[in-house]
Formats: structure tokens, C-alpha cells, sequence
DNA sequence: GTTATATTACGTTACGTATCGTAACGTTAA
DNA sequence: TTAACGTTACGATACGTAACGTAATATAAC
């Protein structure tokens, strides 16, 4: 029998300890989650990881790279919302639950890997194809079930839907020039079936 | 007649050269428009500006500030738009032209700051209070302009309103997953005129 | 008025520090 | 033998500040 010509490049040499890539990206996050962006050097995550400095650039290119791979696999971890529910309370306690994100400690990392995605293309598309992408279709898929449900009223256009949720919601996160309310999350989704947007 | 005890406290000294502050800030704004915030380092400014860095130093605490001054002193020029327009139309024009802001280079320089202000709350306080204010201002104007022209009706929170129209424009100049057409700024002036948000 | 003197704006130079990214080399695990 | 790691070291960049000299303007003394 043939080797497996596809998934397993047949690794040889040292494994890489699995410990080591963990260790960094819990170092990191929980750096960002206190000082910010600004605080997540490669210095410091080697210290707090107890790992070497050359080792992290063996994983990553740069420090925000590290910073965007731990947010995301920190974030990627929550499930999908099991609802036995109606989906429009689905939705709406989907949306809470984002909400209530935003406004505990972890919104300040996702305005945080907001601005980073700002300056670096890379980081950009990560951060897009993945957090972004990830809130997106769980709505998009709720709301999908509530127009076939009856619940609401097809939307024009959905993805115009999803912005007018999202829009807002990162609007304050990042101005803070409002709070984050669950009320504020119900009248967005009013708006949305209301507007067929 | 006693000294004026107002707004003049009796200057001593040598007086700022005003092209010393003006070098330093377009400088600062050309560095921003090209290479992001990045590339805004008190250095780069110095040699561009043609000035000391001590001296930009006695201006500003640091790059990001400079930036922020000189971001908020471009985009402060422009002028409320003269519209012997109906104020339907004349909100279409006005966030029309937002959108071609956000379109042009001005985009990355918006986007530039709204990563700043994440890091510096000074920064965010200066580009909410100005920045934000001003947009916000100017369109809810024009929103209540429309309500007293009877050409809308009167939306049950105007605030949540201007929310539902800059939130997604910023959701989607940061974010980059759709471009920003005046047919999207339509769309969204729609959705806030049919749902009364 | 003219001349000191204080005060401030600026340039120049220099310093110590932080963090970067990389290179060299030895050690350890497969 | 190969690759993952640690250790150490290096050059580079930018930081923020300090010290000093000079230029420009006010106020006060004569």
C-alpha cells in the first residue's frame, strides 16, 4: 500500500511540542485582554509563555499576528446556540449574547483586533473571514429560519440585514458614544424585519 | 482701560511660529493618508516638516496624537453643505459624499484613527468629540429637517437613527466585506425613514 | 526711546531604553 | 538524521528626554 499522499506530509524530525503553541496564544490573549494591543510584545508573551523569543517567530511573523490567532481561537471556541426555541427569540438571545460580549472585557480585545486588522492586509483577512464570517452566517442562518418559519418577512437583502445589525453594534463597541444594551440589540433587529433590508 | 482678563493671557516670550505647527501636521498627513499609521513616527515627521523632534514633542505627547490633529484639522474644513436643496435630498447628498470619503484615501486615514482611539482614550474622546460629533450632527440636521418638512416621519429616536446610518458605513469601511456605493447609502437612509428608528 | 532682563520657541546633539527581527550554536526528541 | 527548542548575541529603529545655545518677543529700568 502507497503512503497517504495527502494530509500527512510525512513529518520527521522533532515534533513540535503542543504545549509550546498553546502556551503562546494563552500568554497572549490574556495580555490583550489587559493592556491591549499595545501590550502584546513578543517580549512579553515569551515571558509569561516562558518560551523563547525566536520560538514564537517560528510560528508567527509578528506580534499583532500572534495577538489575531489567539483572539480568534479564543473566540472561534463558543458553540453555536443550541435553541430548542422560536428562532426569532434564537435570534434574539444569539444577539444578546454578542452584546453581552462586546460590553464584558472581551469587547475591548475585538475593538482591539479591529484596529489591528487596520494596519496589516493579513491580519484584515483573518480577522474578516473568520470572527466577522462567523457572527455573520450564525445570523444569517437564524434569520433564514425565521422567514421560513413565518416569523418575519423576507428580507430585499439579507446581507444588507446583517449590516444593519452589525453596523450599529460595532459603531458603539468602537466609538463608545452609546451603550450596549439589550434594548439597543432589540431595536436593531426591529428595524431589520420592519425594513425587509 | 484694564487688560483684557479673557482670552488673552498676556503672551510673553518668543511666539510660536504658526508654520512650525502647520509643517508638522500636513507632514503628519501625508505620512497618514500613504503608509497608514505606521508609518506616522515622530522621526519621519521631523524630517519631512523640516523640524526638531523636540520641538514637535512640545506640541504633542506623541505620534499618534500628531495624528490624530492633524486627521481632525484636515476633515474639520469641510463645510456644511449649502443646500437650497429639499433636505431629502439634501441627506442624500450629504452622506453620499461620506460615502466617496470613505471611498477615497480619506477611508484608511478614518479607519487610522478609529484604530488610534482604541489605544489612547485622549484619542477617542478628541475623535468622538469631533470627528463623530460633526457627522453626527450635521446629518441629524438634516434628519430633523426632513421631520419638520413633513417629507419623513419622525422617527421614534433619532439617535438610534444615526446609529442605524453611520453604523453600517463604518462596519463596512473597517471591515472591507462590501464596498460602499450610494445605492448602499440609499438603502440605508431607507431602512431609518420606513422603520421610524 | 533705549537698554537690560525675563520668558518662551526652536535647533542641535546626545543619551538610555524598549522592542524589534535575525543569526549562530548547542541540546533534545523523534 | 532531521527538526523543535533554548540561549545568547547582534544591529536596527524608534522612543522620550535632557542639556545647551540661539532667536524672538515681552516687560521693566533708565
Amino acid at each position: 500500500m502507497p503512503r497517504q499522499a495527502s494530509s500527512s506530509p510525512a513529518p520527521r524530525g522533532r515534533p513540535r511540542d503542543p504545549r509550546t503553541r498553546a502556551a503562546i496564544l494563552t500568554a497572549a490573549r490574556a495580555l490583550l485582554e489587559r493592556g491591549g494591543l499595545t501590550s502584546v510584545t513578543i517580549e512579553a508573551i515569551a515571558q509569561k509563555a516562558e518560551v523563547s523569543r525566536p520560538t514564537i517567530y517560528r510560528y508567527w511573523p509578528n506580534a499583532p499576528a500572534v495577538a489575531m490567532a489567539a483572539f480568534l481561537e479564543a473566540t472561534g471556541a463558543s458553540d453555536a446556540v443550541k435553541s430548542p426555541r422560536a428562532p426569532l427569540a434564537a435570534l434574539r438571545a444569539q444577539l444578546h449574547a454578542l452584546a453581552d460580549a462586546f460590553t464584558a472585557p472581551t469587547g475591548r480585545s475585538v475593538a482591539a483586533m479591529v484596529a489591528a486588522a487596520q494596519s496589516e492586509t493579513e491580519l484584515a483577512k483573518a480577522f474578516r473571514n473568520e470572527f466577522i464570517a462567523r457572527n455573520r452566517d450564525a445570523t444569517r442562518a437564524l434569520l433564514e429560519r425565521c422567514v421560513a418559519d413565518k416569523s418575519i418577512a423576507a428580507p430585499d437583502d439579507i446581507e444588507l440585514s446583517l449590516d444593519l445589525i452589525f453596523g450599529p453594534l460595532f459603531y458603539r463597541l468602537l466609538m463608545g458614544h452609546a451603550p450596549i444594551t439589550h434594548g439597543f440589540v432589540d431595536r436593531l433587529i426591529d428595524a431589520v424585519i420592519l425594513t425587509r433590508g
